[in-house]
DNA sequence: CACTCTACCAAACAACTGTTTGTTTTGGGA
DNA sequence: TCCCAAAACAAACAGTTGTTTGGTAGAGTG
């Protein structure tokens, strides 16, 4: 699938600045096109799976264009993927700053986070479907996008009441585990993101051994 | 990727059945080396990511001559997974059939589980890794076998005597769910299998509401 | 020893891949 | 109005993909 290799020299001229003057953007600008194409198909059919000509097509254009914005697939993918922590990073943020019980909040965040992994965009979506050995080329990059957003994370674990000598990574990883995997199983319609992490949350919190 | 989409005839002879006779194999049959390459590359680059030529070097053929033991890729993913969940299986049983406290049979089955599924071999990898509708003319029968081993784990929660109205389904959600998504942090030589699935088990049944 | 399938080789097929190149359209500031 | 850069087109490139076809070495059986 890396099919090409060619020397990936980047675009003509990237999305960056110039030399002389403005560089100013135009109004009638697709790239906010392009990459809500390429959201809804990494998002459903995987990045591997998603070809240049799918992405143009849907968004209206040739596959050459999208060189244009873009020097690679690559990079069209952590464009596509910044985007999608970015949103997954606001979607929590309101619940982490909320002052409330602690447990409460943790159960907030979960529901943010589900919500946007699982109905919000298809950018969310994307961050938890495409790993980053797919994209060998700027996969540092993601794993550093991702890195950044689980530090939120755990900082709603690190504000919880909990007995001493208790496994706080372990409980992250379980916690983070179970609501990404949540992607394979979950149906919309049928129980909210909101009463998945009550459910997800009680679990934890309350003892189970009778 | 789906490239051709020719008619999928099946195979010149598959390794079904003949008319006249005995059908016998031969003693020097390479079917268990081309599982085995295939496992080993859909475990670590994925299903899509990995072409017919890959899996043939590996076997040292040549990559039309797969086709005379499977009528197509997706056949080929189809047989690796199967042998990957039988494999599962295989090494929770007698985890689960062990006479002993439901608590620390859990336990024992979450540790089986992860252990075929980090460790043991590519074929459980496979099982986690590959996407059902990465293959979409044999995704059913993939979601079928997984379905059935979900259910043995599923006999592990049923067993345990817990405080009444608890979720059983989303407790098993959340359990089965981290231990899959542990492929994406896990390295192997540190903690051990038997080690995380203590912490994730002990995480469900104690207090952490101080 | 002759025969029969098993299991493979060798070589091609058409479709599809990411990407490049040179050219053309077009919006917005002067 | 002119003009330039932004943004897109049109067409090709070289390579890879899953798969098919016809042929053949060589075990295993009688």
């Amino acid at each position: 699938m890396p099919v090409a290799a060619r020397q990936p020299v980047a675009a003509r001229q990237p999305v960056a600045a110039r030399q002389p003057a403005a560089s100013v953007p135009r109004a009638d600008n697709r790239l906010p096109l392009i990459l809500d194409a390429a959201a809804r198909f990494f998002a459903d059919k995987g990045y591997g799976y998603t070809s240049m000509r799918d992405i143009a097509g849907a968004a209206g254009m040739l596959p050459g264009s999208l060189y244009y914005h873009f020097a690679s697939k690559e990079e069209l993918l952590v464009a596509v993927y910044a985007e999608g922590v970015r949103r997954i990073k606001a979607a929590v943020a309101p619940a982490l700053e909320l002052d409330c019980d602690p447990w409460q909040r943790l159960e907030n965040v979960c529901a943010a986070h589900l919500a946007a992994l699982l109905e919000d965009s298809d950018y969310g979506q994307v961050v938890i479907r495409v790993r980053p050995d797919d994209a060998p080329e700027v996969g540092k990059r993601m794993i550093a996008l991702r890195d950044e957003y689980e530090q939120a994370f755990a900082q709603a674990i690190q504000g919880l009441p909990l007995p001493p000598r208790t496994d706080r990574r372990a409980l992250r990883l379980m916690l983070l585990g179970a609501l990404n995997w949540s992607q394979t199983w979950y149906r919309s319609g049928r129980d909210s993101p909101q009463v998945l992490a009550r459910r997800f949350v009680r679990l934890l919190r309350d003892p189970l051994d009778a």
